[in-house]
Order: structure tokens, then sequence, then C-alpha cells
DNA sequence: TATCTAGTTTAAAATCATTCTAAAGAGCCT
DNA sequence: AGGCTCTTTAGAATGATTTTAAACTAGATA
């Protein structure tokens, strides 16, 4: 991560999205610039639309919505599956886990070695390993 | 898994949730006795209302719903996080992990001892991990 | 640069799983 | 049986997400 990186013009983005087969509207670039910057964090609907906001900004909600969509298909963001009362997104697409911690609703990252899968399945006949998710539920310990 | 188990009568259903700290109520023996007869598989709220309508009952929807988490709850049912369109209940409560794929929303057991985690991070300070989920995410091969 | 077209954005309505509500019903203790 | 609390019910409410149809724009072409 360069400084270059960090203070990446729109045009960056711009590219990185053409790259990744989207068009670089006006919209998917402002997000683009809040999400894509190199830092590691994980954003709802609702939280990027407070960022987009905070920014001075408006993209409506659909396209807020459309947009994680598209990123995530695109492979600039991954979802993470912890709970279904609404999706969250990581910013780190990199392979990694993550612990949850259900009473706050909480995700942290959990450090790249930190976990290792000694043996894993084969996957059934005519089918491909895609990923694999490794969520470690944890509570605190006086509850 | 005995003969007498699968066929257990309403009263073994009855004492279950009893054990359970359940008030063993028509409708929850009703559920017991289709979902915890020892058969391993997945329901969804949908797919279970289908099976008590099959079976000549009816259940109304938010007893259904509530029934789910109460079992869930009361460790009868584990909840399979896999995506974020509906709950999934895995009628299988022993540790045991998950190929899923996405293209049919398809989920299948991994068989026991096919997963070894050979390390794992400490939970955060103040904190205890409380379960492991992996998922598998796979995908057909021509794809 | 003007024009065209397919892809995008928008606000609002629609969808859909799930939860809530208030009234009626059922365990279960005495 | 009486009574108290927990449950069930149908229907309304919620809330995240998707869809809609019309207005707009990126980018290619003339």
């Amino acid at each position: 991560m360069t400084q270059k990186d960090r203070m990446a013009p729109k045009a960056h983005f711009a590219e990185k999205l053409r790259l990744a087969g989207l068009r670089p509207t006006r919209q998917r670039v402002a997000i683009a610039s809040l999400l894509l910057d190199g830092r590691h964090r994980h954003v709802t609907a609702d939280s990027l639309t407070e960022e987009i906001t905070t920014a001075g900004l408006h993209v409506s909600g659909g396209t807020v919505y459309n947009t994680l969509n598209q990123f995530t298909e695109a492979g600039l963001l991954r979802r993470v599956m912890v709970h279904n009362d609404y999706s969250l997104f990581d910013t780190n697409t990199d392979h990694h886990h993550h612990f949850y911690e259900a009473e706050n609703d909480q995700l942290f990252d959990i450090p790249h070695d930190d976990v290792i899968l000694a043996r894993l399945p084969a996957a059934p006949d005519g089918h491909e390993i895609k990923a694999v998710d490794v969520v470690v539920h944890i509570q605190s310990k006086n509850s």
C-alpha cells in the first residue's frame, strides 16, 4: 500500500472498474473511492449510505444495493455470511476468516495465518471448491 | 438409531420438549415429531410448513417461526448460515460442516472427519470460542 | 461536436421473510 | 373445576432488498 494508492484519484478507480467490467459511472466511482481505497473494513448498505452522505454526496438506495452486488460479483468485495438480518461486505477480498460475536453483531478479521485447515473434503462429483469460509463464533466470558 | 426411536410416540417428543424446557403443546409436539425423528436434514420455515400441511395438520406461520427459533435456542436444531435470503435449520446438531452450492442453493453435510482444523486463533480478550463453522463453497465444474 | 443506444440511476412501489399484536385457547398446578 | 401463565392465531407491521418505468449518461459512431 503506497501513498499513491491511498491518494488515488478518480481516474484510478475508473480504471479499476473498467478492468472489472463495470462502466465507471459517477456513482460507482464515488462508491469505489470510498470502499476500495485499500483499507480493510466491513460495511452494510446502510453504513455505506451514511458514508456517502457524510462525503456530501447522494446515491439512491437501489443503486447502493446494486453497486454492492456488482462489486461483489466482480470480486472487488466479499460477502460475509454470519447472520441473515442484512448483508455484510468485506473490503478485504484476500483469503481470510472471521470471528463473529453475536451479542453485539460484531465481526473481526482473524489474522492471516491463524487458521490452518489440515484436511478438506474432496468436492462432490462434478464439483470444485470455490472458497472455504471459517467463522469462529465467540461470546464474552461472563455470559 | 433403533426402531423404537423412529417409531417414537408423541409422549417421547413431549418428554424431549420438557427436558429442553419447552412446554409440550400440540403444535410443538407435532413439529418435533416431524423434525426430531433422528433423520438429518435441512429445513426452512417454508419447507416445514409444507411438511405440516402434507401431514394433514395446520400450524400458523408465526408459530412455525417461533418454534424453529425456540428449538434452535434449546439446542434441538442448528441454524446454518450460508446466504441471507431465508433461514436454514439443520436437524443434525452434532458438530459438522457443510458444502454449499450457490447455483442451486443446495446444502450438503460434510462427513464427520473430513475437516481438520490444525490451528485456531485464540479468542479475543475476554471472549471464548463457542463454535466454529466451516462452509465449503462449491460450484459445478462446467460453469 | 451532435447523435445514438445500451447500460444506469432514480424515487417510489413492490416483495418477501420474519416479527409483532391483541384476542382467543390450552397446559398444568392446586 | 378454577385460575394463571404461556401459546397460538390471523392479520398487520417491519425492514432489508428488489423491481419498476421513466429520466439520464457513458461511450461509440457519424
